[in-house]
DNA sequence: AGGTTATGTAAGTTGACACTTACGTAAATT
DNA sequence: AATTTACGTAAGTGTCAACTTACATAACCT
């Protein structure tokens, strides 16, 4: 499960749709509008993967589609990275506290 | 940044040897003995791309090429989801004392 | 009923990416 | 110097995912 949500948010669109998303419930078209590149059809598909990975929820208001996020669905990810970062930031501090002799050699791309 | 954090981490094998790396410095044979359905230059790939994202680092020891994690490079990611959780769970309080006529359609496939 | 609005769906294209095998290379060992 | 060990790198392949355009459908309005 951690999989589909972690690869559903890694797209920027999806992201993007998640944070316009935050505070309020938009109409699929409305989400559409937000965005200059990328037709909304594509949206439209972003929105169907975002529910079934329930991230998102969906309710039918005459014609319209209204989304809303769904923060439940961010819980099973949550409880992943969270244990994660914890144990990362142990071996930081016990890195910080041995203190080797440093030699890094391979690092991030200097962006 | 975060975007590639999130991309390299969303692939299963990179996450397990992540996880691998959580404790110890690995080797990358080492490393890429923990798989089976992969082979070592698979495994090799994936190491490159963990380091140029910054969550990983190596050093060399003789002929051999050591990896550890970077808890830093999960910084970027961490503030991002951080900050998106506790919006998200303040809507999940509001939606909680709201307690609108729940008209909920689509939700997350039941699995 | 007929038209419009809002949206999903089908089908096809393209590009990225996770692999594979084969080869190159640098450090240790003999 | 020749081998072996431990790797990365090149080049090619197959799959998948994010698009596109064109079409289908469902609710609303007149």
């Amino acid at each position: 499960m951690v999989d589909r949500v972690l690869q559903a948010i890694a797209e920027p669109h999806r992201r993007e749709i998640l944070i316009l998303l935050q505070n309020t419930e938009l109409s699929a078209s409305e989400i559409a509008a937000h965005f200059t590149d990328v037709t909304r059809p594509a949206i439209s598909q972003h929105l169907m993967l975002l529910a079934q990975v329930g991230l998102v929820t969906m309710r039918r208001q005459g014609t319209k589609r209204l989304y809303r996020t769904r923060p439940e669905g961010l819980e099973d990810l949550r409880r992943f990275l969270e244990s994660f970062w914890d144990e990362q930031l142990r071996v930081l501090k016990h890195a910080a506290e041995t203190e080797e002799g440093r030699t890094d050699q391979l690092g991030p791309s200097p962006t």
